[in-house]
DNA sequence: GTCTATAGCTAGATAGAC
DNA sequence: GTCTATCTAGCTATAGAC
């Protein structure tokens, strides 16, 4: 068997890369695979199913990173609690550098007439919500006003990141991010 | 001269809840032109530049939309503040629906190969901030205080947007859009 | 596993009848 | 002003050589 020219994790790197910055219907085939190093029929070998095997893999990529990143991080008892909250902080500002990348659900989410994406962000936002929560849950705050805080951190990385774009200013995004350990600490 | 099947307001009405839904990339001639009840060929007698003067017709629409709604209302030394800011916030809940409809903002600041789409969204972006900036001025804040009212105020609305839709949870919008008005009057 | 070549279709855009 | 018909370019997807 001929070696990959790149492997997977890498590939859906790239992947991932064209959907958030130009959407579902504004990556064509040809894009993705240029961005890869690969062309067209190549990227068909790795995922028969097409474009939409290839957003759906995208997206339980996206998924997984969660899952490590923001739940495991978020729920692990080894850390204290503010040292966990910080380290999540900081994943997300490497996952939309600082900024300068839109988010993926964002991209994916208009209507692209593949009615599996809605889902699959969806099952993605409520376990970000949820490990949010169950945090807020922890350091003592009520169901309801933890729920609170958790769409309010949502709420205030989705919204900076658009009005961050929108205005060219990255300085927008980074004072949103600092903000969201004060939802959690109120008296630092 | 045949009379138009459809007059501007009502023609661009239409081909901006295109845009919004489906995105630049994903909203055809086929699909802008079928939901104003015309045929492509129409469309280009209305709209000679194409797609890029649709779009920008549409932009150019909004703008003046949030000079009348959200400027003007704010700004309109007749009424009583507090009553301005339950207006325009009335006017951004009637704009995107009660939370089921998009904004259009988002919807076109993706990767379009179309340059001009960035700046007009900043231009309007900045006129919204400036909007509530002003305000919030006004009511008593110091500048530095009211410029992060305003952008905090616009986080709200974009973010709770996007949540609002990942989530299929319209009232998240609702509560969002109810908090705004503490964002100015944090004592009521 | 990657590639070239190509199928079949739909996109944006025009010409010209009414 | 709206329409049908049509052009070209780009799209998704496949076949088959290496």
């Amino acid at each position: 068997m001929r070696p990959q020219k790149i492997d997977d994790t890498a590939l859906l790197a790239r992947l991932i890369d064209v959907f958030r910055s130009k959407g579902y219907e504004g990556s064509s085939l040809n894009d993705l695979a240029a961005s890869a190093g690969l062309k067209k029929a190549s990227l068909y070998h790795r995922f028969p199913g097409g474009k939409e095997e290839i957003v759906t893999a995208v997206l339980e990529h996206t998924t997984t990173w969660g899952k490590t990143h923001i739940e495991e991080t978020l729920a692990d008892q080894t850390v204290p609690a503010r040292q966990r909250l910080e380290k999540v902080i900081d994943n997300i500002d490497a996952l939309y550098a600082q900024g300068t990348k839109t988010c993926l659900f964002r991209a994916l989410s208009m209507d692209t007439g593949v009615p599996t994406l809605d889902s699959l962000i969806q099952i993605d936002m409520n376990n970000w919500v949820q490990a949010f929560k169950t945090f807020a849950q922890e350091i003592g705050f009520t169901s309801e006003v933890a729920h609170q805080k958790a769409l309010q951190t949502l709420i205030n990385i989705q919204g900076s990141l658009i009005i961050t774009k929108g205005l060219n200013d990255t300085t927008i995004f980074k004072n949103t991010l600092h903000t969201i350990k004060y939802l959690y600490y109120p008296t630092l």
